[in-house]
RNA sequence: GGAGGGGUACCAAAGUGGCCAAAUGGGGCGGACUGUAAAUCCGUUGCGUAAUGCUUCGCAGGUUCGAAUCCUGCCCCCUCCA
């Protein structure tokens, strides 16, 4: 039996991990085990796998890392396994069909600028950082065979991805397979009490369950947080896509960026990214929906939180006043790029093409016919223009491409 | 091993002898509107100082006045049967 105060201990840390997580699976056993974890006084152990399938973290991962990072203000045991061998198979994805498989470099080049990165969120102290490579890589044939007889292909195929491509007849590599079994065997090696994933992962999580059971171990509890959509507001946020906020970005593009955020989205980014109570959260909800604030501010807030939090207050002051001038004021951006060029008059169209700000001589014609290019703010009008530079010239395509010019 | 289906531009996907530089959608790039947003609308999206020009439809040949489209060989992918 518990004390009261133990009871009312389960009931804190239970609310705090609830919050912003979209299933628990199950969520009794959770209950279990964080009620065994405070009678005992003995730290939950809890893994997050992440595949340096890319050297950057974005606002995407940080969602279940915040999560992470809770559990260890509880005071858990918190393993953060990179999937250095994972990573060289590549969780099969449904866009790639056949994710490219990295090299060994790779995966550790990436994984160094990764642990830098994530502890902007963790606490270093009470991380450890594993590498299922440490354990995977030594296993041999008939132990692989093993891990594969626990499972049947109709299994495998319950997984919506390889369900949809083998209906739709496109190919399913045969180590697409064992990607969840490595990573549930990731969750057998460290004994694992809960498992972190976006909601996509719930298969694999399961996987982990299935594993422990085989190997005779208390099965872990997947904690499944929602997927945050990228800037396009529809797929999930991925770099793959493009569509990505990185946590190391330049004050002045996290900013950009989080000011291009879908008004769709504005909400989600709250409950997902801010650290705010949620009444407060709530309360403003209620002015942008019935008009009393403008959702532009609302999102800038969230702005400014997001890049004092990973860049920090002087990043955030520079962000916004730069924000404020370029674009609520509609002046030039303060960092334009700027090239060395000599004086000598050129065709304007291979200008264009030369500073990078076409692609083609095709392009560059379309574009002073779309009447997208102007020097010094004047359109170009004349496709045969010879240009000739004058020290500080801005040359500019659209809204947002300029190049200023230095005479030598 | 056998049978069938398929490889088209950044992606998806039409096109099966000339009207095809190739429909349509997505994405990109511009323009309008705005809050550098979203939504919406419009234009554009192989190269080329542009020409009844050049190169492109898996690769290499061939037939034809003319090929993405027909023929031959090769490469790759998918499904089913064994």
């Amino acid at each position: 039996m518990l004390t009261a105060d133990q009871e009312a201990e389960v009931a804190r840390q239970l609310a705090i991990i609830r919050r912003g997580t979209a299933e628990i699976v199950p969520e009794e056993e959770l209950v279990q085990k964080l009620r065994e974890s405070v009678r005992t006084g003995t730290p939950l152990r809890v893994k997050l796998g992440i595949d340096p399938t890319s050297s950057d973290i974005h606002l995407g991962h940080t969602v279940v890392l915040h999560k992470l990072r809770q559990f260890q203000d509880l005071g858990h045991q918190v393993f953060l396994v990179i999937g250095s061998f994972t990573g060289q198979i590549g969780d099969p994805t449904d866009k790639a069909e056949t994710r490219k498989q990295l090299s060994a470099e790779e995966v550790a080049e990436n994984a160094k600028t990764y642990v830098a990165q994530l502890y902007k969120i963790l606490d270093p102290e009470k991380t450890q950082v594993v590498y299922n490579g440490d354990w995977l890589a030594p296993l041999d044939f008939a132990q692989v065979i093993r891990l594969a007889s626990t499972i049947t292909v109709a299994r495998m195929l319950e997984r919506e991805d390889f369900q949809k491509r083998f209906q739709e007849n496109r190919p399913i590599h045969v180590h697409e397979f064992f990607y969840p079994l490595m990573q549930a065997y990731d969750s057998v090696h460290l004994r694992a009490d809960v498992e972190l994933g976006g909601t996509d992962q719930k298969f694999n999580l399961l996987m982990g369950r299935h594993l422990q059971r085989e190997f005779g171990q208390p099965m872990q509890v997947a904690v499944m947080l929602p997927l945050l959509e990228g800037l396009d507001g529809v797929n999930k946020m991925s770099k793959s896509l493009g569509n990505y906020i990185g946590v190391d970005e330049e004050p002045n593009n996290m900013f950009g960026k989080l000011m291009s955020v879908p008004d769709s989205l504005l909400f989600k980014y709250y409950e997902l990214l801010s650290l705010r109570p949620e009444q407060e959260i709530e309360a403003m909800r209620r002015d942008v929906e019935a008009g009393r604030m403008n959702p532009r501010d609302a999102k800038m807030q969230l702005a400014e939180e997001l890049v004092e939090r990973f860049l920090g207050p002087e990043a955030r002051r520079e962000a916004v006043e730069h924000w404020r001038t370029v674009f609520q004021k509609g002046g030039l951006p303060d960092d334009i790029p700027e090239r060395r060029v000599d004086h000598e008059a050129r065709w304007i169209v291979k200008w264009l093409v030369d500073l990078g700000l076409a692609q083609s001589n095709s392009d560059a014609r379309r574009a002073i016919q779309e009447g997208a290019v102007r020097v010094n703010g004047d359109k170009v009008t004349d496709t045969d223009l010879q240009y000739q530079p004058q020290d500080g010239d801005v040359i500019q395509r659209g809204k947002r491409q300029f190049v200023r010019l230095r005479v030598q």
